[in-house]
DNA sequence: TGGGTATGAATGAAGG
DNA sequence: CCTTCATTCATACCCA
């Protein structure tokens, strides 16, 4: 029991184990199209290794849109550690990408800077979304208004060379497989009153058709 | 011991069958014992009024997948209520409906089981693409050593007008008294998620520009 | 205490 | 590209 343990890792990479998967590449896959269950894994749940590698890509060498030759040769590089498509690499960068422009979408925006309602008080907290983030690099993301990741020149213009010779570094795995979860969002006083505290109900109809409209209060 | 202490919110209307109101009391205490773990609970926990709203917005007013403006605004609404961010609104919503389908579907469903598709036997694996690629081969290599990504923040000031515009809460928020009787979810607790970390180690150095890969997907 | 359920969060896969 | 769907994991929280 690890009761508070909190070392769980946020991220879930599943079950894929190592390249090879029970049932699922052994065709295994026949017979029962039915939707409520599924007999074998459909979709592709990539190995911590192979997350490692696309973010490593993604983020330390500015891969963002491979283009077929490419996902080819990650594909070819990832198969070594678990069953992989190229539809599998080209859908990875595609929903990384534009994840993380959807995050910046709803995260700021209309109001730039944060509002001072008194919890966002914290800084890191808000930005918890996704929380990508390599494993050893860092991008820092000008969260707020900020609107571009940055990516070092440097390893862009490395990317040209990563891809082409896919050096791909010996992903010393070990340690900390929770590349993906690690954030921390202290929702302490989310209520610092919530309706119970005192009738709700009531108070809440007016509330809404005013405020709606207005800028948040107090923000910006 | 009393691990989590979860003070987080009162009220968890499971199946909001009494009311969100009732237990709402406990909110306000701040700081307990608990040591070694956000008890702030990692995840968002809605307070009654937020949920409240949000299921209105949903039942009464339609909305089913709110826009990028439209979380921004929902959720610095919401945030008078508790903390509170975009991706909550974002994922509240996408969940909501995602069940309400799926529920649907689990109930209605039964009558059609059809059993026998997935004539795809076991050969489509690693080519069940079709031209995939090829289709993408127009961009050999999109990305030159500037990171695109266009500034985000900008139009949307069309589609927050949207929200705007919205009826949005006459005056009368609350009575959503949610007509669904009984839930039926099933839960397939597979739990599995190896691999983890352990053990790859292998080196990953290589050159894919060689030929270790197939050929490239030029044209079909 | 543990099981069960409801639901937040994450992400693969598509659709448009 | 952006949005949406489906699935699954993780966890809060209830109840027996």
């Amino acid at each position: 029991m690890d009761q508070n343990t909190n070392f769980h890792q946020q991220q879930q990479q599943q079950q894929q184990q190592s390249n090879e998967d029970a049932g699922a590449a052994a065709g295994g896959k026949s017979s029962s199209g039915s939707y409520l269950c599924r007999q074998s894994s459909a979709r592709w749940i990539p190995t911590g290794d192979q997350i490692r590698i696309l973010r490593d890509l993604y983020y330390n060498y500015g891969v963002r849109s491979p283009s077929a030759e490419q996902i080819q040769r990650i594909s070819a590089k990832l198969r070594q550690y678990g069953k992989i498509e190229g539809k599998n690499v080209f859908y990875w960068f595609q929903n990384h990408k534009a994840r993380e422009r959807q995050k910046k979408r709803l995260t700021a925006d209309q109001g730039c800077c944060y509002s001072g309602t008194g919890e966002m008080t914290d800084g890191g907290s808000t930005v918890g979304w996704f929380g990508f983030e390599t494993a050893f690099q860092v991008t820092p993301w000008p969260y707020n208004c900020g609107q571009e990741i940055v990516t070092p020149a440097t390893a862009a213009a490395a990317a040209a060379r990563a891809i082409e010779t896919l050096p791909l570094f010996p992903v010393h795995a070990q340690e900390e497989q929770n590349m993906n979860g690690n954030y921390q969002q202290h929702q302490s006083r989310r209520g610092g009153r919530p309706g119970g505290g005192g009738g709700n109900g009531a108070s809440l109809e007016l509330t809404l058709n005013s405020s709606y409209f207005e800028p948040p209060p107090s923000s910006m």
